[in-house]
DNA sequence: AATATAAGGTGTATTTTCTACACTAAGTAG
DNA sequence: CTACTTAGTGTAGAAAATACACCTTATATT
């Protein structure tokens, strides 16, 4: 690096895939975008890094200014940084991941301008998106994809509580494949992290099911220690 | 995004951290600085993202400029933003790593005239570097470690041809503990991407060990399907 | 030639985890 | 009280992980 920095017109973004779980189904966030280039079409919630805000700061306030939600458990999961992604010059854009508890579809309002609309999408149901968004879409996908198989963040998606067979579901759906019950439930009752509670499901209209919620205290000693090896 | 983008003085870098393995130590490429900020100070490989080139190809001439390596397995870890992490200016860095394998530490010429000296350095031993770059490389063997518990990247950073003692003394600095012998080695064998050569180590007043080589066709059809979870 | 030295190379029993698989129990709705 | 729907449970076999110790082979030394 030379003693001044060389520059040229460039800049950084940030995108968002937003995973949420609703009526049985995995859904992203999108924006209908309201400015060129792309206007109209749908895009990940993203938006540019200011100057003097970090990535992780960047990432929050993005979120926070699209859905309202603060303090989610937000990971950055790739840089994308083709010299064309962007039609109008250089942007490099820093991608992160949320999974969210979806309390109700109601509360989506972009407070930009920006953004026509911000929409839950099922993931198995998307329109063309905007610039590489398709390709970092992907790639947020298959990362929860791998991340579950090792680390249990699911509930991160779920209502506090939930019913084992709620868990299931949606491990089906991020995973695409069924799942053992007996298998299953014996596994996660085995990590430890699920506290049984003295509560059952309500409005079903069958046997009522029993709930559960996670315990963070035992999940993050759990998975905050190092994979091993072996001896 | 507005239709025109703002902008702020900014700029890419790409940062390095190569492995490499050489005299049963674990070591990283470093180079000396020769120029300000941080002048003179050691430094992790790096240099900024040129106008019309894309992140992984900036990464790839940066490591041949300073190698003369091509055709290395490169990926991207991490991205580092802070404000104040470059303190002339915005400068976003993508860190890469990479696993070399040393044909003999003579090789290092650095090309640029930005640094004076690039020199392997035992990672247990580093001196304290320039910018975050502690922070980066710290995180990069982070990467490295988790990820060859469930992939054995490990080969990358061995001669062609190697023991199965050489192969466990890799992985028993990575992981920073010792491993039993014939559980290793079965374990290695049963993952089916040793072919075992018709030749013996040379040179060693003691027994010598057969010599094995990696398979990357069986290792690619291995690892490149997704992780299950079961039934 | 004999011996010392240093690493190479190998098997088995135990425990743990993973997998496959099917029926009864409980609650609601009619 | 019956039908329906989902909840909830156990076990046996297979596969993978772990713990553990001795003989073999090549070289170097006397």
């Amino acid at each position: 690096m030379e003693t001044i920095l060389p520059k040229f017109d460039s800049v950084f973004s940030i995108d968002c895939v937003i995973f949420g779980f609703d009526e049985g189904e995995l859904k992203i966030l999108l924006i209908e975008r309201n400015v060129e280039p792309f206007k109209d079409w749908w895009a990940l919630p993203g938006y540019l890094v200011e100057e003097n805000e970090s990535l992780d700061h960047a990432a929050e306030r993005i979120l926070y200014e699209l859905t309202g939600l603060r303090d989610i458990f937000m990971d950055q999961f790739y840089t994308f940084g083709d010299v064309d992604r962007h039609p109008q010059g250089r942007v490099v854009t820093v991608a992160y991941y949320a999974m969210l508890r979806l309390n109700g579809p109601k509360e989506l309002k972009p407070v930009t301008t920006y953004a026509k609309n911000a929409v839950w999408y099922p993931i198995n149901d998307l329109p063309k998106l905007a610039f590489d968004h398709s390709k970092i879409f992907e790639r947020g996908f298959l990362k929860i994809r791998n991340k579950i198989t090792y680390q249990p963040i699911a509930f991160e998606l779920l209502p506090e509580k939930f019913t084992l067979t709620q868990l299931q579901h949606l491990y089906e759906v991020i995973l695409n494949k069924s799942l053992d019950k007996r298998n299953f439930r014996k596994k996660m009752l085995n990590y430890g992290i699920l506290k049984e509670l003295d509560e059952k499901q309500k409005g079903v209209s069958y046997r009522a099911a029993k709930l559960y919620k996670f315990d963070r205290r035992k999940y993050a000693k759990l998975f905050q220690k190092e994979l091993t090896f072996g001896k």
